[in-house]
DNA sequence: TTTT
DNA sequence: TTTT
């Protein structure tokens, strides 16, 4: 019998795909950004309502992030069922927060729309880190799983 | 028909009463935070699983956060239906993030357990905002509801 | 405040074309079938997990059954948001029991893989109703919604 | 990686003390109804909602069937993770359908009213079993856990 | 009755 | 900052 329940329920486009980190223990890491969005309609009076996303950072340890590797890639539409984390980090000698979706479910619903033979394969430049953006965990100490 | 889902529930207890700000248009929004809590208890090899407390930022506007304040007390154990919004803010001409759960349901099912004559009363100074606390939303523009 | 919550969450696949009826008063119902299912690998140890489907009845109402008309068809990947509902109906003089999902969100995130023109047109004689099916909601009184 | 979902959040109250049964190699299990209930309010236009209640038949097993015993009681306030399963059973040679909330995971999240001494124990005649309620499982092939 |  |  748990005392309290944190459980999270996603279903979004990956906004890119995952970046993998192997550990020196071996134990695999992956994550990867989810964008859920509301709004991007007009109401029946008209007025519009503006499409607002939020970005997830999703985060998959050992077999799951084999399988996010393997089988998740930019514009995938995904389900991830997972954990809310608070993480702190520091940069420039500042204390700084960030927040993981730790997912212990992943499931792949929808591959992106294939636009045929003129989608560029996609690299590393299309989706560089934001230089502002929490650095993914760098250590093994004290893993969720 | 959605695009996408971006829900949470979450069961904890309230770490504090509820912050309430009341805006010019008469809008209000609570604020509180929630402990949810994983570990704390002994495998059956023996060892430890020490306890690990995840403290979420709970939002709730108009009719919500009427209730929130109304019911709502420092140690209750609630429930939590809401959505993940992440906020940026400045500080100290530093850009920062914070994450909020912005309710669409609260059920309060436990109350606080009370420990007698020897409570004393809540104050505000029991309940100090850390000074690197990201602030609650300062803005009526682009409310959620 | 609510005092209870009746929450579900299903991904799985559309067993069949929503069936659709509308009532006298112009509202409208769309019911669907929809399979969820576990296990259907093979363990680590070599052991075999046997594959084992639930059949859940989804049930939607006015501006949702529009969508699940024009949108969802056999075979497609759905997202169900709901709540359960148990029902009773009569049948050859016998009390019996059905449980519904009704639905409040519906999110289409896989179309049914396509098998070439091998695949014949869906066709009503497709999908008897057992005939120990329960029956659809035939009234309108006391609409959910 | 799954393929599908299937669960269920639920908050409501107990609404007898588990019906425990222990089966011959030694596996336990513990069932209860929960309630939950919607409406019960008056809108702001004066026009009442009539409370609605959802009986859902909670089966937990092994362990949790152990925590269920020891811990939840009638009137108790419980949330349940689980899923949902379908059953068939046979009675008086006609075929009949149940639905579970197979529980994994319980918190017990209020007590229920103590209305002092004046409560008398809880005995089996203040919970009859409705004669056409669907029986409990009967067997051990199977087990979902 | 779906899907992998 | 909560609770067990």
């Amino acid at each position: 019998m748990s005392k309290s329940i944190n459980q999270v329920f996603l279903a979004g486009n990956a906004g890119k795909d995952p970046d993998v980190k192997t550990f020196d223990g071996g134990v695999k890491v992956a994550s990867f950004s989810l964008a859920t969005s509301t709004g991007g309609y007009k109401k029946q009076d008209g007025t519009d309502v503006p499409e607002k996303t939020q970005w997830h950072n999703v985060v998959a340890w050992r077999s799951l992030a084999d399988i996010a590797e393997k089988y998740i890639h930019k514009g995938d539409k995904v389900i991830v069922l997972g954990t809310i984390q608070y993480r702190e980090y520091e940069k420039d000698g500042v204390k700084r927060y960030a927040t993981d979706i730790l997912a212990y479910d992943l499931i792949l619903c929808g591959k992106a729309p294939d636009n045929g033979s003129s989608r560029p394969p996609v690299t590393a430049a299309d989706m560089p880190s934001p230089s502002d953006y929490p650095p993914m965990l760098q250590q093994t100490d004290d893993l969720p799983f």
